[in-house]
Parts: C-alpha cells; structure tokens; sequence
DNA sequence: TCAGTAATAGGAACCATTACCATTATTATG
DNA sequence: CATAATAATGGTAATGGTTCCTATTACTGA
C-alpha cells in the first residue's frame, strides 16, 4: 500500500501549484529547499509511483528530459525551441482522429499526442 | 564541403530500403553486415551530419531511443506501446491548425507533431 | 598525384534516469 | 499505545543512449 510520506506529500504539493511542466531536477531543488536533504531518486521514484497511480503525467518527448504534471484532462502542448518551456494549449482535443486512425490501419489506438513547437513570446525578439 | 565515404552511403542506403524508422542501434547492427568495424559513433555522427543538411529526420518520438528515417513530406506516425514499433499513418496533415494556435496564443508555431499510441495489429492478439 | 582536411575507429566522458541496499519511518493491528 | 511488518528513504553505484576526443585514415579539388 501508498504510505503518506511528506517527501511524496510535498512532490505533489508543488506540483499542485503550478502550471509550468517542471523536469525532475526543477521538482528537486524546489522541495530540497522544504526537505534539504531529500535525495534525486526519490524525486524519480515518487514521480513515478504518482503516474502510476494515475495522479501525475509525465511528459516525455526524446531529445529532452523528462517534464511532469498534475494528471488533468487531456490537452496539446506546445513547446519553445528556445527556452524549453513546456505550456498549455487550449485547442480542443479531437477525439474523433482515434477512431478514423484505428478504422484506416487495423490498429487499437489508445491515445493521440500533439505538441506544437515553435518560439514562446519571450524568445520572439 | 561533406565528403562520400563508405559508412555514409551504407546508412543512407539502409535508410532508403526500409520504413522501419530504426533506432542508431539498429542501424549500426545492420550496416556493421557491410562495414564489420564501423563505429557507434560513425553511425551517430553521420545521423547528425545528415539531419543537418536535410536528408535525414530524426523523429522525437515518445520513448527512450531516436529514431530516423529519410527526410519526406510531412506525416504523422503510429506507435505500437507493445513492441515499440513505428508506423506512418496517411492522416491528412493539418496545416492551418498552427495558424490557429498561434493567433490565439501569441507564439510563432513553427511545427506540430502529431503520434497515435495504441496496439499494432500483431500485438493485438 | 598529392596536400589539405573531413571523416573514421575506438574509447572516454556525459548525463538523465534507474537500481541497490542499509537504515528510517509509516501504518495496520492487537 | 506499542509494535511488528514493510514501504520508503538517502546516498551512491550502475545503466544506457548519445556525444566528445584524438590519432589515424581516406576523400577530393587542384
Ligand atoms: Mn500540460
Ligand atoms: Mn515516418
Ligand atoms: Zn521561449
Ligand atoms: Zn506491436
């Protein structure tokens, strides 16, 4: 069984509170700052043990590291080439596209992502 | 100026014969059939070399390894979450959703990549 | 033909993530 | 409350994909 630990308790507290799709060692050296001597692979194994059980999402596209969030209803993200900041887009989620996708191959499709990339407004100029 | 060499033509060449989207690992082992000595870091190397110059597409897919594959118009793909297999999927790609994220968010999209995850048909069963 | 230099092989380094393990802390139960 | 079972931790080593380094090799333009 999931014991309550403040070391997962303060993982989630952050990451409750806030909307910006932080990596692992982001997560660490913010909850270092609560739990000093907090280590990295409890921050990993935590992250891992909450998207397993479905609380935390973890956002993992190769040629970059690992970003997390709270788990919430499926949305598109977008990307900067620059910075590296992860943000929300609100367009809505096709559902639909699974479903042609599934009857024009044969295959189960479980799940669509789509991720835009681009400049964020700070990196523009 | 990019010379010809051997180890270069036989990735591209292998790289021209499938549509498997393989791993630098599997390329290396099967262009290590033609060039027994050849390096992991030849095959890397060149992988970037021709990204660089528009011949090859490294695809950021969700997972662990890269994968590559001859540069081609613009598609979406398909990944198996059982065996890890990539498929292209002839989905019409969306052009004007860009436009419309970036009108409504302010940031200049510069690409949008679309992936299906679910079950091939042989992981099915 | 050959000098200039891009590319190679092999191995070390890098770095995000995972694995290991002795110790600690949570929690179900009496 | 006391306690025993064991989940979780901190610290550190290991892993694995990828990049870097360097002496040597081999393209290629002149
Ligand atoms: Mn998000
Ligand atoms: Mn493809
Ligand atoms: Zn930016
Ligand atoms: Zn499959």
């Amino acid at each position: 069984m999931h014991r309550e630990t403040k070391q997962r308790t303060a993982i989630l507290k952050y990451l409750n509170n806030t909307k910006s799709h932080p990596t692992a060692d982001i997560i660490y050296d913010v909850v270092k700052k609560i739990i000093p001597n907090i280590s990295k692979g409890t921050i990993y194994r935590n992250l891992n043990v909450l998207k397993e059980s479905g609380q935390v999402t973890r956002l993992n596209i190769k040629g970059t590291v690992s970003r997390y969030e709270i788990k919430q209803a499926s949305h598109y993200h977008f990307r900067c080439e620059q910075c590296g900041r992860v943000f929300d887009i609100d367009e809505p989620v096709d559902k639909s596209i699974d479903e042609r996708v599934a009857k024009s191959t044969g295959f189960k499709v479980i799940r669509h992502q789509l991720e835009f990339r681009g400049l964020c407004k700070d990196c523009q100029r």
